[in-house]
DNA sequence: ATCGAACAGAGAGCACTGCTCTCGAAAGGA
DNA sequence: TCCTTTCGAGAGCAGTGCTCTCTGTTCGAT
């Protein structure tokens, strides 16, 4: 018994003691009840977590504030690291969200590039603890990657869709003039990419993409971690003319 | 007497309580051995961040290692915080020295800016703890930053210096083919940085290197935090490449 | 409806942390 | 020599993550 439960615990999480809805929809009492104090002890964390900090967050606390004892939150949650990286995958879902939101407006693909970075930018101003806990140092040895990887990629992948959609409509320019040679392992790098997020944009246009993408994200933890703190005083068009610069940049310019 | 200490350790930190050498060069022998443990402490520290970084940075554990009574410590470093700020201040030291020497070498500009952005990625890669504690997440609230701020610029004023001699070269093209206006806000915000600086660079050029610059960084940190893992197999050709082509984006290509 | 198994909560406890306070010993300058 | 400052050590406080054990409740199957 104990050896079979710790194995659901490693392999599935926490998750995995949650009994699932048995086909027809009648979820018991205490599943109801799990699910609603598991959402509640998440709340409460990510509340403490935007106060505080990650460094601050202490499953004690929350169990303080929910008035209940420390150790029956390990009910819900096996170890401070796992409600981490729960709300470390809120966070990612967050952010896609956002972006993807601004990935559909209309406009030229500098535009709309824009607006994604600048509607990311503004969430992580908004939610500066959670923007720290997902792309500032990784918390432990690092988060689980699997649960993390898909969350993670919605954000990426709303900028490449909006790249792709500028090149169907001719917005990108993909002569180059002083051709930099690509290096092998980064000409394999960019084909795997083109698989993974099924966008079919040549390596000139993939790599400018992502030197763009390391613009937004070095810009915004700059500002955030106080590296631009001597030289930028108005953050906002700063970041929104170095964007302008950088999509110019993936449009060819 | 104990409203004077604590004042001292407020206005000057740790080191105010160091024995200054009396004008003629005579260090005690109890200054001497305050000066050497006090290295101890902080190499001994150092070496438990690059094992397990900065969350698992224990006073006790360093005190252990060096035999000697957790309490003791506190006679050097009045917090775990400070010891973590010395910390940043070495690292800080640290990449400014490697990128410096990196400055020195002769080449085009684009030659000298890959070389310095390498150095940097060089060394993040060989100190990933050091470079996370300064370019990741900021510890506590943050970290002094009238301490830290000189040794941060060290890294910042050695690429600048690489560009601002590449533009006495005529390597930097000043004229935009399509200007983005610049926002009134960081045309001020440029104006200080080349006084701060002193390098008399257009604004322009200083929002061109500032491109570059965060994505220099932001690649590193991708990189290491691990946003990079599904995307790139080898690291340094795709940062070497990425570098490349915001050097020459620096140059006005 | 009953019974056994699974589950949820509470409390005590362990090992650890940062940090403070107090005390005696040592070193320094007068 | 004496007196102040410094230093190290130990005890102690409040807090942490986490484990274990014990009780009461809930669930599903009989």
């Amino acid at each position: 018994m104990r050896e079979a439960e710790a194995r659901a615990v490693l392999t599935n999480g926490y998750t995995a003691r949650m009994e699932q809805p048995t086909g027809s929809a009648a979820p018991t009492a205490r599943a109801r009840a799990r699910a609603e104090l598991t959402e509640e002890i998440k709340a409460c964390a990510s509340r403490h977590l935007a106060e505080q900090g990650a460094a601050g967050l202490s499953l004690r606390a929350v169990a303080r504030e929910l008035g209940m004892a420390s150790s029956a939150v390990y009910r819900y949650f096996p170890s401070r690291d796992e409600l981490l990286t729960a709300l470390i995958i809120d966070a990612y879902d967050a952010v896609g969200e956002v972006a993807e939101a601004a990935a559909t407006g209309k406009g030229t693909m500098v535009k709309r590039f824009t607006a994604v970075a600048m509607a990311i930018r503004a969430w992580a101003v908004a939610h500066p603890h959670d923007y720290a806990l997902v792309y500032g140092t990784p918390v432990p040895g690092y988060a689980a990657p699997r649960d993390t990887a898909s969350p993670a990629a919605r954000v990426s992948l709303a900028a490449l869709q909006v790249v792709a959609d500028g090149a169907a409509a001719g917005e990108v320019d993909v002569s180059v003039r002083r051709p930099m040679p690509i290096p092998k392992a980064t000409r394999s790098d960019m084909a795997r990419l083109r698989v993974a997020a099924s966008i079919d944009l040549p390596d000139e246009v993939l790599l400018r993409v992502l030197l763009a993408w390391t613009t937004v994200f070095g810009t915004i933890s700059f500002e955030l971690f106080g590296h631009l703190h001597t030289v930028v005083e108005d953050y906002e068009a700063f970041f929104r003319h170095q964007v302008g610069r950088a999509a110019l940049h993936v449009a060819g310019g």
